[in-house]
DNA sequence: TTGTAGGCGTTATCAA
DNA sequence: TTGATAACGCCTACAA
């Protein structure tokens, strides 16, 4: 079975009009007659004509396509995001090429590759956890193509990023525990080469600070958040001597936490209080319902998506270092509701 | 910002070295000497030089990527058959291109145009829900290309299927709740213009029949299986006279329903057992837990990645027209246990 | 409105 | 082992 490939050439010598005409009318060109329009196109039809999109990019630098690279496709916040950069792209008339990088530094620096020799015109990522080198976003760069960093942002200088603000909402669901009594807060800390991990961090630190709550090193379990980390990160737990509430990073590894608590017998939010992050559609139907921070999943792909053909439309003369800051939403639910 | 792309003719003019030699030392082609291939090879990184894929796609007629079309990537059986065929595909030296159809035909018809112009190698799919052509996949064939269909099957002749027996599985689920005692069962079918759902439902009729029960068509309801379907159906289910038992074909639907009735005074298994279908990971975590089929995800998804580069590799001799049948697993929880 | 000619960056064939 | 040349399929000045 041969590649019988239908090319203009074909179509030209069927109609004795030369390809360039039988192009500018493939294309919609205005420099066409409708008539001789009328005549290709339905030669083309007849023939099962397929524009090869490979010699257009080539021939027109253009592809028409831009990269995501996400850590997993399976994370409710990516998938939803991606949905967001889906439908940007769609409108603008752009094809998606979607890859995860497992949160491996050397895939994404293999993907980064790819995406490069593939001439998308743009990429938008959100970094792997143990990315802490951006030599292959440099390089990138220096070809003059844009990238933008989403959720995860990036210490690169001249960078865009569209994130949330992780310090001012750790700091936030900290308080939530504390205003609900706790004292004794464990802190599930995920890696803090990455810098969305580190505000987290950070919030948690500044929300006891204020409110005069000792922070103890020896409350901060650091890991990569999965689900067997939580479990571990239980029965830390119960070694310590006193534990009344937990803010974790994610809600993968709260969601598994509890469950192992709740199998040895603690009370959830009686004994310990729970506060998660990224709004799994898991911590809603748990029980008891999971406290979390819905991030502004769909939008921040939208906007990225937005910010990134805004880039590419002014060919570089816009590659400005902005960080678009969206706002989350701290959605209280059981596992956190100690005062009635 | 110009676009600086370095080609193979600019290390060539930098080394006075012909380009033809500057590609096959790229290739590494053992017809270079080893000191001329370093030579180029430093230059090459001294210049930045990144391949451009498009070209030498276009000269060799072979793009070494596959495209991969799924209803959703956000389900839990997409994205683990996605991880599995990606690592099959790094194996093979494959790039994949994961696309998403949202269930959609006319979305689905022009990813596979897509597909087709980008002259990926082969194309892996799971048909969208509302497909009933199969024109767009007969175009695709036509030009002597691979496509091979999982999970949910294609009545198109000549076509290479790998899925589960559903009308097996159908039938083991219904006769698993006959077992617990129910006599009433309610069926949540999927859309009947997808052979997968039509062989679930079949399933469900022969378990009625080998026990004597009756098959009434008002207990069986037919939808899109979403979140809000399962609410509509749960409505439904509290109208009729008796309901002792659910078969659902997805956890989605069963779960927003159980929460449905759960909330009207329903006791679950005691009332009404249910059964769903995915092993989504909220199944394990709601209460109560839900009995569901664990399809084989991650193995399909390796296994049809594996037969798609046999079809690849034969170049057009081995398009048989198979069917590769894998054993799904029924995976008993509290939702379904009537009897201790 | 249509045709002519050349090139995008790579690789394959042939010759040296 | 290396070089010269043409071609993959398309698009776009420029000319007619």
């Amino acid at each position: 079975m041969k590649n019988n490939n239908v090319t203009i050439h074909d179509i030209s010598k069927a109609l004795e009009i030369d390809s360039s005409t039988v192009s500018r009318a493939l294309n919609n060109s205005p420099r066409v007659s409708q008539k001789t329009k009328d005549k290709i196109i339905s030669k083309a039809n007849e023939l099962g004509y397929q524009r090869n999109s490979l010699a257009s990019k080539l021939r027109t630098n253009k592809t028409h396509s831009i990269g995501v690279i996400v850590p997993r496709i399976s994370r409710h916040f990516f998938s939803s995001a991606i949905a967001g950069i889906e439908e940007t792209a769609y409108d603008a008339g752009y094809d998606v090429i979607i890859c995860q990088s497992l949160d491996d530094y050397e895939r994404e620096k293999k993907l980064m590759n790819t995406m490069l020799s593939n001439r998308v015109d743009g990429v938008l990522i959100s970094i792997s956890m143990k990315t802490t080198e951006h030599d292959h976003f440099k390089e990138y760069q220096k070809q003059g193509l844009p990238i933008l960093f989403f959720d995860r942002p990036c210490a690169l200088a001249n960078s865009t990023n569209v994130i949330i603000d992780d310090f001012k909402i750790g700091k936030e669901v900290t308080e939530h525990l504390i205003e609900q009594g706790c004292k004794d807060i464990v802190h599930f800390s995920g890696p803090q080469t990455s810098q969305l991990y580190q505000q987290r961090t950070k919030g948690f630190k500044a929300a006891l600070e204020k409110h005069q709550l000792p922070f103890r090193e020896e409350y901060v379990f650091e890991s990569s958040l999965m689900k067997e980390d939580g479990i571990e990160m239980a029965k830390k737990i119960l070694a310590l001597p006193k534990v009344d509430g937990v803010v974790s990073s994610n809600d993968t590894s709260a969601i598994s936490a509890m469950q192992h608590l709740k199998e040895n017998g603690i009370r959830i939010p009686q004994d310990i209080a729970f506060v998660g992050f990224s709004n799994e559609p898991v911590s809603a139907v748990f029980e008891p319902s999971l406290t979390t921070v819905k991030q502004p999943d769909f939008e921040m792909g939208k906007i990225a998506a937005s910010l990134l053909f805004e880039q590419i439309k002014s060919e570089g003369n816009l590659r400005i270092n902005q960080t678009k800051i969206l706002e989350p939403e701290l959605i209280i639910r059981n596992s956190s509701r100690k005062k009635s």
